[in-house]
DNA sequence: CCTACCGATCGGTAGG
DNA sequence: CCTACCGATCGGTAGG
């Protein structure tokens, strides 16, 4: 429960501006008892991106194992996702994007973690991709990497004018660019 | 030069993260004498985006205008932003992708002055490919509001991996993304 | 532009 | 988990 405060104070103002007394009014408890539990403002950055990690995993992933894999499962993840930002699971729209942008050009432990988390979710969409290829519902000869990529970019895009804005146009504009991607890379029909 | 060297703090950093007693170290001036010029934390932010802001007319839009209206002039806008982020003309990469995400979900002044600037950003890609549309370089039926969007899109997502990564694959990943969708929006060659 | 200073808050610790 | 406290730094001001 102090974590799941912390993750919502972390994705408006960030892991860096997210402090230990900011957290200790919120939550109730005093400083102290806080650095009892973390250890250190490190320490407690670090939980709470695991700790996002496990809510984007029960909000986004893990639902669309229930579709079959392939494309509709690549499909369901996506919707999944941009339902996750809309309803703001996070107040600051999808942690992850966020903390992205905060600590791209920052040295440091964070910074391993957050580019070793970022290749882990660019493989899993490229992993996505790459089933609905095997199902043949997508262009075996597309490249899976590239496909990733503009899916993350368009989605990453809606998320940060879905926040900035409050319009919901922005994350529209998401979905479209998500058909147009697919759309381009699945097999042409063969004539008969 | 004050101001040059509070947008290579703030890049980093982030307008919230530069702190005046940084820049007094950074700068050789006094803490007070940086307040006599700028009044406040928040005009000095505000002042520093405004410096930004110039950075970018210089590097990525006003080179473009010797291009001739129309497609080759988009390209070369477009061409002149990954060479911007590729050259860390900003040490933290694209100052603006960085300051949408950093002041997204907090309201305030800034947020006001950002959203009214990525606003006007959109506005000035969307007409350079409605200039391509009115010299036929491209589909006058695409959607130049979509078009938009997916380029920033792409251009976005290539600044914050590259910053991220420190690997130019996420530069050409994007690139080649701007090509697959400004090939999708070219008119078909009509049959003679 | 400076020195000198303000109260508030930062991350963190002692001792319980 | 708490009270009480530490030195450092924050944004900002007085007075020059």
């Amino acid at each position: 429960m102090i974590l799941e405060a912390a993750t919502k104070l972390a994705s408006i103002e960030g892991v860096h501006g997210l402090t230990i007394g900011r957290l200790a009014e919120e939550t109730g408890i005093s400083k102290s008892g806080l650095y009892a539990h973390f250890g250190s403002k490190e320490q407690l950055q670090l939980e709470v991106i695991q700790a996002a990690g496990a809510i984007v995993e029960r909000e986004v992933v893990l639902p669309a194992l229930e579709e079959p894999e392939g494309l509709s499962r690549l499909e369901a993840t996506i919707a999944n996702f941009f339902s996750y930002v809309e309803r703001l699971v996070f107040p600051g729209g999808c942690f992850f994007s966020s903390l992205l942008a905060e600590v791209d050009a920052r040295p440091g432990p964070i910074h391993e973690v957050v580019a070793a988390g970022q290749k882990q979710a660019s493989a899993e969409w490229v992993g996505l991709v790459r089933e609905a290829q095997a199902s043949g519902e997508l262009n075996r000869k597309a490249d899976a990497d590239q496909i990733g990529f503009e899916l993350e970019a368009a989605m990453t895009q809606s998320n940060y004018l879905y926040v900035l804005y409050g319009d919901p146009v922005a994350l529209e504009r998401g979905r479209q660019a998500v058909r147009r991607i697919l759309g381009a890379a699945k097999p042409k029909p063969k004539k008969r």
